[in-house]
DNA sequence: TACTATCCTGAGTACTTGCTGAGAATAAGG
DNA sequence: CCTTATTCTCAGCAAGTACTCAGGATAGTA
């Protein structure tokens, strides 16, 4: 998790160019390690991000920070987030509120939660996954002024569409399973740049996956018997350093 | 082609631009965990919505808010809902009201609540349908213009009539229970997009069903054994995320 | 060429998710 | 009050998915 954060830390010279737009998110859990994880991915992908590890510091914070999204954990030490939710809402601020939740919690206190565009992930999440419905949920919440095609990803011929979960290559529709989806996603976002086999475990598996890289690999290859039937192939492998996804000519 | 529209209309919330004739609709509870929940779905559904906690408040803001319909409980702290539905009303403002009550309360006091094109929903509700009834009171009493065809949603050769409550396939009619209907609803609402599990639970049952999504999977079956059995089939899984009402053609 | 680190992939297993029939509990209608 | 419809729970089955492992393939290097 370290590992993590110095890794995206390092990177950041990559996306300094799109930031002006830039979208307020307020991060509330009382684990440490959490908030801090979720924090360094959101500000490495644009997001602008302050952390709270408790509710009435999230209350507190919310109020200048004026943030457009929050990311909130159920289970508080002062209160529950339920209530944190409601207060801030009080105060004027409309705003999507993403909840964390735990596993095990999840059938009993979640009725409720998906009504106003919100959403629910639960612990442990995959970055990726995270982001990705934060990225909903804003869209939803009309932050972001995104029209319906705008959801959809594309490189080459291929086609992922994120509203419908729907996969197609040269138009042909491509059943995924969701980690598959997942992995896809995370390389068509990051297009024509070499990731790494630990940068993928640690965007698109949850963060206490505690296998090893073989998965990965594994992950590749189902992918390539389901979108690299067809020519030609657009993932490539790097020796030594990981996988990129690239048309041949642009070598 | 209608279900497009309404669909479409009912994403974009916050989105200034086609809000001109947004409607305003005052909602008044004393629990304020209920008139947070209505309020926060029919703000996402697109209408302005202010609420109130008690009758007095109520006659104060609707004076300047003047609002198109009211969701009003008829049980309030300082007097009963139908005083306070009289008091506005005779500001002038003939607005219709949808009433608020608890089950066991309902046949007493509620006969000849119908007449004016007001109406009435019992504690707990499901938002379907109470926004349903809202659209529906907001038609009847003259507010939007909308002739009989458009209150019909369409999704391929499917027809769901909301005046009617009558489905047909293929033209051919289909015989559904109350939650079967609100079911397909919100699936033709959202249609060509998936809708989680949890999304459905919240929008269609109660909001204080407590048990688990393993219901919702119930009421697809019964769905699909309805619906389904014509070609082709209209309702989709998709595994690990929920249901998405498709046409196989759509790619 | 031979060696070695790296990668690919098929096979196997445990696990998760979703579907459906059966039946109990509840509500609605005659 | 009895009959029927509806809602909901549950459990077993079927299918899809996640992950591990190991042997074979490949590419870079000595």
């Amino acid at each position: 998790m370290t590992a993590l954060k110095e890794r995206v830390e390092s990177q950041i010279s990559n996306a300094d160019s799109i930031n002006q737009n830039t979208q307020r998110i307020l991060v509330v859990d009382d684990e440490n390690s959490i908030s801090e994880l979720i924090a360094t991915s959101l500000k490495f992908v644009g997001f602008d991000v302050r952390t709270a590890s408790s509710g009435a510091q999230a209350l507190q914070i919310a109020q200048e920070f004026k943030p457009h999204a929050l990311i909130l954990d159920v289970m508080l030490p002062d209160q529950n987030g339920f209530d944190v939710c409601r207060q801030i809402r009080n105060d004027g601020l409309n705003i999507g509120v993403l909840f964390l939740t735990a596993k095990d919690s999840v059938e009993d206190k979640i009725a409720g939660l998906t009504i106003g565009g919100d959403d629910y992930v639960t612990k442990p999440f995959s970055l990726e996954e995270l982001v990705a419905r934060l990225r909903a949920l804003l869209r939803r919440t009309g932050v972001t002024e995104i029209s319906a095609d705008e959801e959809k990803i594309r490189f080459a011929d291929l086609e992922l569409d994120e509203a419908t979960h729907e996969v197609k290559r040269a138009g042909k529709l491509i059943d995924l399973s969701p980690t598959e989806f997942l992995l896809l996603r995370y390389l068509m976002i990051n297009a024509d740049r070499v990731v790494s086999k630990s940068q993928i475990l640690d965007h698109v598996w949850q963060y206490d996956f505690r296998g090893d890289m073989g998965i990965v690999e594994t992950y590749v290859s189902y992918l390539r018997k389901k979108i690299d039937i067809f020519q030609p192939p657009l993932i490539h492998t790097v020796r030594g350093v990981g996988y990129r996804l690239r048309l041949p000519a642009s070598k």
